[in-house]
DNA sequence: GTACGATAGTCAACGTGGTTGACGAAATAG
DNA sequence: CTATTTCGTCAACCACGTTGACTATCGTAC
């Protein structure tokens, strides 16, 4: 039972959690839009990642992504008509598609990956290297299971 | 610019925030659905807690929330319907809709504050309690802008 | 007292992301 | 050669968000 009124209550813990992911999300995509990527949204970003450099099947990324196949068909559907990734037979496998990521995929990817880092880095300028290096190691020991489950919109809503 | 190689590459962090924000939701849900609430969803606690003791409008829900009236207004319909919520008529202006937390939300609200307080005692005894102050204020910090927003659907889809 | 602008709520249409169920086409197992 | 499994897609549906249009009401200004 929790005391009548906590110093530190527990919401807002989850709360900062997320402003956190958001406020790092939304940086990143702040200067992706600056660097030519406009187009690309937060989920984009994590399924073009999962896709891989050696590309995959819609059934397969369903997996990776935790959701089911028909959804991750339709997210690959609309990352096609944006150009970050493109269809192609499998020449051993007539039922397969493959999906791999394009040109234009690989550098919002790439990019990304260095906003990542050039964020990261600002943290640590801000709050010091020892206490976001802490704050990952903490959170890798609270949240070790769930990793990689992007189902985001379906969870958080209905 | 980025190093070839961090030694902490800058993607793990927005990860691991997500990871620790969906680990303590998925942990309250849990609770909250042995405690009587299964049909609460992790949108619909900030959606009561934003209409508070006092019951609000659909239009100040939504600026509350960041998002339009109208999305407030369904959302608001959907806990209606299952119980959480309430509209009432305002005698004194007859535009108005009165929402109004319903006895069964509230018991749903004080048993997440408690759950809340409840998890984050067991972070604390896992990683000392100075470390999740440390990553509280540290995140309050960084993110000190966009907090209450609960857009999370549609902000990270599209 | 009436006319008018601002406000509250709703309806309709649409987009994104998710689900399940059904189905054809192709690979594989027997 | 037949039976089963697997891949992809189609169709219907739900949750959540958006914008635009509309009605009803309030408050004010004349």
């Amino acid at each position: 039972m929790a005391t009548a009124e906590p110093a530190r209550p527990g919401f807002a813990l989850p709360l900062l959690l997320l402003a956190g992911f958001r406020t790092l999300i939304d940086d990143l995509h702040a200067e992706l839009a600056q660097e030519g990527h406009p187009e690309l949204r937060p989920l984009h970003g994590f399924v073009l990642q999962a896709v891989g450099a050696d590309g995959t099947t819609a059934t397969e990324l369903g997996q990776r992504l935790g959701i089911s196949k028909q959804a991750a068909g339709k997210t690959v559907d609309r990352l096609v008509a944006v150009g970050y990734l493109e269809r192609a037979d499998d020449p051993s496998d007539a039922r397969r598609r493959l999906v791999r990521v394009t040109p234009r995929g690989a550098d919002g990817l790439r990019r990304s990956a260095e906003i990542f880092d050039r964020l990261r880095e600002r943290w640590a300028d801000t709050l010091g290297p020892d206490r976001v290096d802490a704050m990952e190691d903490d959170l890798r020991t609270m949240a070790s299971a769930n990793w990689f489950r992007l189902d985001v919109p379906g969870w958080f809503g209905g």
